[in-house]
DNA sequence: ATTTTTAATATGTTTGAACATACTCAAAGC
DNA sequence: GCTTTGAGTATGTTCAAACATATTAAAAAT
């Protein structure tokens, strides 16, 4: 059972639908994925306009609280994956480890000419060629984030190599190159257009993105790796010491 | 000068006009901070509805990308901070460094009771009395975080210290205790409605959620620390070194 | 029994209009 | 010169209606 909106009160009414939804999401049952009302429904039910309510309800619609579906409703959105962000065990490893099956939704080795930025990153020319690893990972529940990758030229990667055992396994057994060091950057974006829709997220929804930069063993870059995990649904932990 | 839509395109006129937008605001002048082009401007030369004008500006705004005031106009929304993951330094020390100036929009100690999240953390019962530290910081051009801090009540924190130095500086000479291991947790999320209001950002927009206990040198937990920045115009880096 | 077609369903898009409200700036008053 | 008031501005809110479309399920055809 759904509460009242206030037709006189200051706080506009698509707020109010807001906040009624707030806390009819928590019941039990709509966590466990059944639908929720009918857009037209609550409009009646609350004696407002369907559109008011289309507002209110794309408030968590934009959060990544709810998911909707035309012909079909609106439901509560899927729950939080997290992994360390300093382990360098594989992210299938450790989901693994979680009790959780990965599904590669999408797995992509192919030469590519660099652009400007992984140019600057590897200190060679614009338009050199080099392999670009694309891969779409998740759980069976759906993706949880894109990661593409650039190989410096020097490793001498084809594009042929088998891209399905994990990485860096793969970098030491079959290239002979050990990955050492890591450099970071961490912040939250709002999803653009394509990458929503790759990651089945609504567009503008918080997307944590991970820009790093990996070296050898002689201090030189090897992968320049860009990560996308979908927002609500992923957190990193890490044990920081003091100097 | 702006273009047209095409009516009789598949392409919802809402995305037509995201497209236009996302194109217009490359322009330097609106870089700059030149105000857009009014909506009923560009409904009239659009040819299409003032809504529908709105729901395509309303996608760059949810992304963070515009930001609108009644009575007042659109523009672009303005740029990026960054700091270092794994220092310790001040946050106000690092801004320095980057030649800018911090502000203190708010700054507030308070004992307050453990609620069980906090509890849980310092293994405490809820509802013992201990202090919280609220900083509201950024710099001239606005906030960029809101830090939560909660003091284990061993460490005989009051409230009464001076809090406008650097905090564990303070810590240091004040109360004796030294910060040595800091174990972190980072996730990307939408900010609710309070957290939106006091960042100045729109609600739903991706905040870099930084939540951590501090633990001192003999690994008793000293501090529970949640900060919240604004997504878009904040990163981390670290380094990270594979064992 | 399987495939195709059709109807129902619920969200998605668009409209024009009217009104509300936060903000800015100029004019008026003190 | 400063404060208050009022008008104009541009975004914010709401509406009812009509139509579009992706999805699902049932009915019809094979």
């Amino acid at each position: 059972m759904i509460h009242e909106v206030d037709p006189n009160s200051k706080v506009p009414l698509h707020n109010q639908v807001e906040r009624l939804l707030r806390m009819l999401i928590r019941q039990p049952e709509y966590q466990k994925g059944a639908f929720l009302p009918k857009e037209v429904d609550l409009a009646n039910q609350l004696g407002i306009s369907r559109n008011t309510v289309r507002h209110g309800i794309s408030k968590l619609v934009n959060e990544g609280l709810l998911v909707r579906k035309k012909g079909v409703g609106t439901k509560v959105a899927s729950r939080k994956v997290s992994t360390r962000l300093d382990h360098w065990i594989s992210f299938s490893g450790e989901m693994k480890a979680k009790g959780m099956e990965v599904a590669n939704y999408e797995l992509k080795a192919q030469p590519v000419a660099a652009d400007e930025e992984v140019a600057g990153v590897f200190h060679i020319s614009p338009g050199t060629r080099l392999v670009k690893l694309s891969r779409l990972r998740g759980t069976q529940e759906g993706p949880i984030l894109l990661s593409l990758s650039w190989f410096h030229p020097r490793l001498g990667i084809t594009g042929e190599e088998d891209f399905s055992q994990p990485l860096y396994q793969m970098l030491e057994k079959e290239i002979g190159v050990y990955p050492t060091v890591s450099r970071e950057e961490i912040s939250a974006i709002a999803a653009e257009k394509g990458l929503a829709s790759r990651l089945e997220v609504r567009e503008g929804a918080p997307i944590l993105f991970r820009k790093r930069v990996v070296f050898d063993s002689d201090g030189k870059a090897m992968e320049f790796n860009k990560v996308y995990y979908q927002g609500e649904g992923f957190s990193y932990s890490i044990d920081i010491e003091r100097k």
